[in-house]
DNA sequence: GGCACTCTGACGCAGCGTTATGGTTC
DNA sequence: CGAACCATAACGCTGCGTCAGAGTGC
């Protein structure tokens, strides 16, 4: 640990040079000039030959800066949340600032899965997660309000793209539906429509203009399975087809091929298929 | 859906001028203007007096160099791709992008924490998801193999600050762990260590440098529990030590402050105590 | 003829990185 | 005395944004 070399001041404090405080924040001493130069952050001491000295507790400081920054505000911005004395407005700035990082996180991760698709599309496979997890998961959900496109085999290849495309703009797709019936065929490619999640900026006549009409996925038990590695589409949804066979479950109207936004495991993003199920009672038949 | 008007050209087909495609896209115009100067993204046509059309497919190339854009790639880098034929290249690359953008999302969760901690310093409070969850849930665990920092309490402050930094540099903090004795006493802020997951970048060697000291959170049945809104910090130990009071359960050494990486609702990053339990048979007073 | 569109060209901007040149410390 | 620091000044870089000025489409 002895990279940094401690200077004795007046009194008896320690600072760190330009380089030494770089290194420790990890950045180059450019940007320590840059942030002097501009007034945003500047060294706790300055001698009289210029050399420049920072202070450990510094560090604090230098690391909000470096978090704020990440979060998508300006140097200029920053400086003004540092030389704001209202708490009230710091807290707010502070709050903007976790709503944008976590609109960045979700961005990212719809742009993982575009990438992870255009991967898989090539040929490639991902490495898949395995944990122990090729059995089928049993959840109760409750009834989801979304919203869904027109049906993708209906539209015409540029409307297709146009409402892909304003989907993309706007709000993020949350899953594909596919057809009980055609699953049950053995046609897993049919998909009929694209399901978004209700969003703030999303209103009613917005969602009118997109064509977007409301959907609700009703409540009810569900069966959920996660591609594993090696395994194909198909796959999926064949061993969740079995699985019910064996339990005596039946599909409700469709399949649900989802995107989850908080994936666990940020490395893996493979296809999660989830289905209603509706069980008949070997005894009176009834549907539960 | 009346937004963008169709230009029949010789072959019937539909194309976008500049301002139409940008639309679509959801950039400026100047993007596309930027990307054919560079020769990135040329127009599918250039009419004899310079305007530009764009197909309808032209959508998906777009859509791939943005997302491969906000992967970290730059315009030159993307171009390389674009022009790159062979395939076993062109799927390195997208592996190496899924790499980079799934480190990026994780910067940015540990990021938002140190945000998160922050606002919650300066009396913030998160709405937190309470998702009926207030009740602790038990998890087994297998052995977990990290790193240690020294003695949290033992460190000057100086030596606290590097130890930090050179964490948030090179790897990311996993927890910070408390000694069972101290929570039983009420005694909420006593930090005994900082607990590292271990990285491909951190060696042995690399760990030594840094003063850390290997540490294994031991296998068995642990109780998580996760804030809830308007909870402080104190009321989530408190809380979990009740639980454990009615179900007969003693913790093991420590108690576990954890950072969630892939926290299921990004909006929330609650704090969540983990602590080993053990539990002592009424009948034989053996442990478990 | 008006209005919204298109084009090119030139410069501006943030946030540093880079290079050049020269002084300082050990 | 040399290596390894420190400083300032000036220019370069990416990925566009922003005019200005002039030509089209309907």
């Amino acid at each position: 640990m002895k990279n940094f070399k401690e200077i004795s001041a007046d009194q008896g404090e320690a600072f760190y040079t330009t380089g030494q405080f770089a290194k420790l924040c990890g950045v180059k001493k450019q940007t320590l000039f840059h942030y002097d130069d501009i007034g945003l952050f500047k060294p706790a001491r300055v001698d009289a030959k210029g050399y420049r000295y920072y202070a450990p507790e510094q560090y604090q400081t230098f690391l909000l800066i470096s978090c704020l920054k990440e979060a998508g505000m300006s140097l200029a911005e920053i400086g003004d949340y540092l030389n704001e004395l209202n708490p009230f407005e710091r807290q707010q700035t502070l709050q903007l600032r976790l709503a944008a990082i976590d609109r960045r996180i979700s961005y990212l991760q719809h742009v993982r899965r575009i990438l992870a698709s255009t991967f898989a599309s090539q040929g490639g496979v991902m490495g898949t997660a395995d944990k122990n997890s090729d059995e089928i998961r049993l959840v109760n959900r409750p009834a989801t309000k979304l919203w869904a496109t027109k049906r993708l085999d209906q539209m015409e290849d540029q409307q297709l793209i146009e409402a892909v495309a304003s989907i993309v703009r706007e709000t993020r797709p949350y899953a594909v539906c596919l057809a009980s019936e055609d699953v049950q065929n053995s046609v897993f490619d049919q998909q009929q429509y694209l399901l978004v999640h209700p969003s703030p900026t999303l209103t009613d006549e917005r969602a009118a203009e997109l064509g977007l009409h409301p959907f609700e996925q009703p409540a009810g038990r569900y069966g959920v399975t996660v591609q594993q590695s090696g395994e194909r589409p198909q796959d999926v949804y064949r061993r969740l087809l079995v699985s019910m066979e064996q339990f005596g479950e039946r599909p409700g109207e469709f399949f649900y091929e989802e995107y989850p936004d908080g994936a666990e495991d940020v490395t893996n993003a493979p296809l999660t298929v989830a289905v209603q199920l509706i069980v008949i009672d070997p005894f009176d038949g009834r549907i539960h």
